[in-house]
RNA sequence: GCGGGUGUAGUUCAAUGGUAGAACACCAGCCUUCCAAGCUGGUCACGUGGGUUCGAUUCCCAUCACCCGCUCCA
C-alpha cells in the first residue's frame, strides 16, 4: 500500500510541477477538493474528449451529439427522482459518532412503541423536536445526545432570476443524462433517426459528494461523457453487451493497459430499480479498483417518467411493426477526469537508464493522440535557434508543439519525456544542407532522419487515432 | 461530518523563541554537434488568522488544505 500511495503522490506532484493539475484557489488557502487544469492538463483533457467524441459520435453510425443546458427546469429533477432521493435528513450521535437517518430513527421508535405516524418527509425541525421530546436513543450507544439534523442533498442549488427572493430555485445538474432524455423527441424528429440510435454529450456535472477524494477521482464538480442509446424493447441486453465491449475497446485503443481493467457486473438483487443490467468497467488505481465507466441498461424508466412528468408523448412509432412504444435505453457514462487520471497513472513510468549511475527518467507513455504536446522542436545548438524556430512556427499551425533551446539536448529530451511528448525533433547543423531533421521517439528512444518537407505528414500519421 | 496524521522554496529535506540553509528543479550568461555535463550568477518558502512574548517559523488556540481510517453514497 505504501508503494501505491507513493505512486499517487508522484502523479499529484508531477501534475502540479508540470502544469497538468493545480489545487483550486490555492492562493486563498484552497477550496476542498477543487482542482484546476493547467496548460498541459487542458490539452490532455481536450484530447480525451475529442477522442471520445470521434469514436462515439462522429464516426458512429448510430449516435448524434447535443450540448444541453446545465440549468434545467427543476421539474426535471423531480421527475428523474433526484429531488426525492437526495434529501436525507442526517443526524449524528455526539457520544458514539454514529450517523443515522433521522426519519428512520423516528420510525423505528414509533414502530416499537406502537405509535402510528409517518416520519418520512417531515421537516427537519419537527424531527429534531420529536427526537428530543421522546429522548429517542441512539441504536449505537443507547444515549440520546444528537447533533442538529443536517439535510443532505447531493444537488447544488442556486437561483435563477434577478433577486434571490423573487427568483426560481434551480439545480446544477448532477448528471448530463437528463438533457438527452428531455430532448429525445427533438433529436429524433430533427435528425429523422430510426431506432436504434443514441444521443451523447460531454459536459460538467455537480454532485455534493459526502466523501470526495483521491485527487481528481471523485470531485464535486466534474465532467461527464454520456451516451443514451435508445433501442427496441427486448433488444436492450444485446445492445448493453455491445456498448460495454465498445467502451472497453475504446479504453484499450487510447492505450490503457488491459490487465488494469476489469468488468464488474452488478448482482441482479442489487440493481437499481430502473435497471435490468449494469456493468462497471473498473480500473486498478493505486488506491484500489475504482469505477471508470458505468454501463447500465435503464429500460424505459427515464422516458416513461418524463412522459408522465411532462405530459409529452415519448413514444416512438415503429414503421416496421406499425406500433408505438417507449424505447429502452442503454447508458454508458464515464467521467472525463477519471479517464484523465487513469491515462496518467497508466502511462507513468520511471525507467532506469543506468542502474550503476542511479540514472533514471520519468516517462509518460501516453498514446500520441492524448499527448498534450505532440512534438518538441529542439535546435541542437543555440546557434541554430533561428531556423529551428521557423520550423516550430510552421508546425504550430497544425499541432500543439513546443520549442525549447535551454540546456543540453539530453536534458531537453527528458523534460519532454516527462510530459509524454511522443516526438522530439532536433534541428542540427546538417539540417541546413540536407533539409532533414532527427526525430527521436519517446518510447524506443530511437532516432530517424526525416526530411523537413515530410515532417508534417510524418507527425500527422503517427498521432492519428 | 467524526477520529488520527501532516503543513518550511516547484520538489525532497534541514535548522531556529531574535524572521531561515542545502540539494535537485527553474532563470540568465559562458560552454556544449544527439540522451541528466561543467562553470558563474540569480529568483523563489515558514498555509491563514488570532493569542502569549520585548520579539513567534518555533509555544498555545482557531481555521484552511491535504493524507489515512470511519460514516455516507445513483
Amino acid at each position: 500500500m505504501q508503494n501505491t500511495d507513493k505512486t499517487m503522490d508522484k502523479i499529484v506532484a508531477l501534475c502540479k510541477s508540470r502544469g497538468f493539475v493545480y489545487a483550486g484557489s490555492e492562493i486563498y488557502g484552497g477550496l476542498a477538493n477543487s482542482w484546476d487544469y493547467g496548460p498541459l492538463g487542458i490539452e490532455l483533457k481536450n484530447n480525451i474528449k475529442r477522442a471520445w467524441w470521434k469514436k462515439f459520435i462522429q464516426e458512429s453510425e448510430y449516435n448524434v451529439g447535443i450540448d444541453s443546458a446545465l440549468l434545467m427546469n427543476p421539474q426535471v429533477w423531480v421527475t428523474s427522482g433526484h429531488v426525492v432521493n437526495f434529501n436525507d435528513p442526517l443526524i449524528d450521535c455526539k457520544r458514539c459518532k454514529m450517523r443515522h437517518r433521522a426519519d428512520h430513527l423516528v420510525e423505528e421508535y414509533n414502530k416499537e412503541h406502537g405509535i402510528d405516524m409517518v416520519a418520512d418527509g417531515l421537516p427537519a425541525d419537527v424531527l429534531t423536536a420529536y427526537i428530543r421530546e421522546h429522548s429517542i436513543p441512539c441504536p449505537g450507544c443507547g444515549e440520546s445526545d444528537f447533533t442538529d439534523i443536517r439535510k443532505f442533498n447531493m444537488m447544488f442549488k442556486t437561483h435563477q432570476g434577478v433577486t434571490e427572493d423573487s427568483s426560481t430555485e434551480v439545480y446544477l445538474r448532477p448528471e448530463t443524462a437528463q438533457g438527452m432524455f428531455v430532448n429525445f423527441k427533438n433529436v429524433q424528429r430533427t435528425t429523422r433517426r430510426k431506432l436504434p440510435f443514441g444521443i451523447g454529450q460531454a459536459g460538467k456535472s455537480f454532485r455534493n459528494e459526502i466523501t470526495p477524494g483521491n485527487f481528481i477521482f471523485r470531485t464535486r464538480e466534474f465532467e461527464q461523457m454520456e451516451l443514451e442509446f435508445f433501442c427496441k424493447p427486448g433488444t436492450e441486453l444485446e445492445w448493453f453487451d455491445y456498448w460495454r465491449t465498445f467502451c472497453r475497446n475504446w479504453l484499450l485503443s487510447i492505450g490503457i493497459t488491459a490487465d488494469n481493467l476489469r468488468m464488474r457486473d452488478h448482482e441482479k438483487e442489487k440493481l437499481s430499480h430502473y435497471s435490468n443490467a449494469t456493468t462497471d468497467i473498473e480500473y486498478l488505481f493505486p488506491f484500489g479498483w475504482g469505477e471508470l465507466w458505468g454501463v447500465a441498461s435503464r429500460t424505459d424508466f427515464d422516458l416513461t417518467a418524463h412522459q408522465n412528468g411532462s405530459g409529452t408523448d415519448m413514444t416512438y412509432f415503429d414503421q416496421e411493426t406499425n406500433e408505438h412504444y417507449i424505447p429502452y435505453c442503454v447508458e454508458p457514462a464515464v467521467g472525463v477526469d477519471r479517464i484523465l487520471l487513469t491515462a496518467l497513472i497508466d502511462a507513468y513510468d520511471e525507467e532506469v537508464i543506468d542502474a550503476e549511475k542511479n540514472d533514471s527518467r520519468v516517462v509518460l507513455h501516453l498514446h500520441p493522440t492524448l499527448a498534450p504536446v505532440k512534438a518538441a522542436i529542439l535546435p541542437l545548438s543555440k546557434k541554430l535557434a533561428e531556423p529551428a524556430e521557423t520550423l516550430f512556427r510552421s508546425l504550430q499551425k497544425d499541432f500543439n508543439v513546443e520549442y525549447d533551446d535551454a540546456g543540453s539536448i539530453g536534458k531537453r529530451y527528458r523534460r519532454f519525456d516527462e510530459i509524454g511528448t511522443p516526438f522530439c525533433v532536433t534541428y542540427d547543423f546538417d539540417s541546413e544542407t540536407d533539409n532533414c531533421v532527427t526525430v527521436r521517439e519517446r518510447d524506443s528512444m530511437e532516432q530517424e532522419r526525416v526530411p523537413i518537407a515530410e515532417l508534417r505528414a510524418y507527425i500527422a500519421e503517427k498521432i492519428a487515432f
